[in-house]
DNA sequence: CGCGCAGTACTTGTATACAAGCATCGGTCG
DNA sequence: CGACCGATGCTTGTATACAAGTACTGCGCG
């Protein structure tokens, strides 16, 4: 019997360590990100942090200036459009391939969910894992659930600019979104669960354009944004 | 002015041109890749060669198994079904997108693109960029060029099993199915756009499921397929 | 005071060295 | 003859050293 899963390797935890940071803002758009530093400040060498930040320039979360520095992108509103009309292309055409008994299982599991959304006294952090599960349940019921995994790869910026959207917007509206898709979904009407669908997610898209003409400077400048080089800061 | 493209680095030479082995089946699925053998062939260090191992393992199309190998990845039937709906629902969602007005250059590639296609000793090869080269079009005449990357590094397991049938079935039904779909295009018909297309990625997927009972050893195998390590050979 | 230019410290890209682990081969013992 | 068991070669993962290049800093000069 070989090992096919997470032989814990160190690379998977610097580079998990790092996406979560870039995700929730930890670290902002724009933030020089140093090879060195980040090795020393993990506790391990650059190789694990390089190939780390290999697969974040893969995703579009991070850019690398050879010679010059590695920062975390600006959220490009082009992608993020992109990742919208993928996201919503792949949710609608899920729909259709709803079957006529949906998994009890996941249903059980996705009432589940709704229930805790309405709860008060959510985190943000708390609410974006709901809605992810919700959306990734979704997809399980259509049997498609392994297609999420493209779906999160390519909506970085998408969800970086929820994000910044969701620190002064309460989820209330979005919750009651997920359960009218819910109850479209459970009751067979495809018609009515698409509109649902693309109700929520255009929402989603009009909240981030709002967000992004009060922040214009988190997001990528249509000129080619420079980098900027930190001050070289020499203690002794 | 900063260099934003293309700083000519060893890496992304070195991942072009696994990545084009590996798709063109130069190196099929399942043989064993060495690091140290790949960086002596390519008269590179480990170094690139490995980074370009993680970008491929990203898109599914190398295995690593650390401390025993990486493998070339066998075509997994779940993630060319995955990448067929992945493609379907984005190419489908962009026909709801397109223009009235269509873009005449884009319009004129595509007519010459089908030309090409009909051309007598055609290649496999140049067929599937004239292939690419088309839904790329189409997408971008929707203006949704830039989600088709996406798609590209999604569905690098259809595209290898595309190969396979490619080999044995000559191409000339599918040149007619992109006619009929640049047809109903550019008649503004979507009803019609979408089930030529529809017909047509059908048709592709139909192909792979038919070589693949003919060639199932390139297959994965449901059970975990244990990679099988190359023998030691000593030359002295 | 302003401009130019060299020095310097930092960046990423690449090469190499070392560490840990698995699989096979070959010898040894029952 | 068969089974166990260690040596050995390979594998990838990580750490480190070197190379090439960029941009800032600060001194010197006009």
């Amino acid at each position: 019997m070989t090992r096919t899963t997470s032989p814990r390797t160190s690379r998977r935890a610097v580079y998990e360590t790092l996406r979560r940071k870039v995700l929730t803002l930890e670290l902002p758009p724009g933030a020089a990100l140093s090879e060195n530093e980040l090795a020393a400040s993990l506790g391990v060498s650059r190789t694990p942090v390089r190939e780390s930040l290999i697969l974040l320039v893969e995703e579009g979360l991070v850019q690398v200036f050879p010679q010059v520095g590695s920062f975390v992108s600006r959220v490009d509103p082009d992608k993020v459009a992109d990742a919208q009309f993928l996201r919503e292309a792949v949710e609608l055409a899920s729909l259709e391939d709803l079957p006529a008994e949906p998994d009890p299982e996941i249903v059980a599991e996705l009432r589940r969910n709704l229930e805790e959304q309405r709860r008060p006294g959510l985190t943000v952090e708390d609410f974006f894992a709901l809605d992810e599960a919700f959306h990734h349940g979704l997809l399980r019921l259509a049997g498609h659930g392994s297609a999420w995994a493209t779906v999160v790869s390519a909506k970085g910026h998408l969800d970086r600019a929820r994000r910044l959207g969701l620190q002064e917007t309460p989820p209330s509206g979005f919750a009651e979104q997920h359960v009218d898709i819910l109850e479209a979904v459970l009751s067979g009407d495809v018609g009515r669960a698409r509109a649902a669908m693309r109700t929520h997610l255009r929402a989603v898209f009009d909240d981030v354009e709002a967000i992004r003409e009060r922040s214009p400077e988190l997001f990528a400048s249509a000129s080619g944004s420079v980098p900027v080089r930190r001050n070289v800061v020499v203690w002794e």
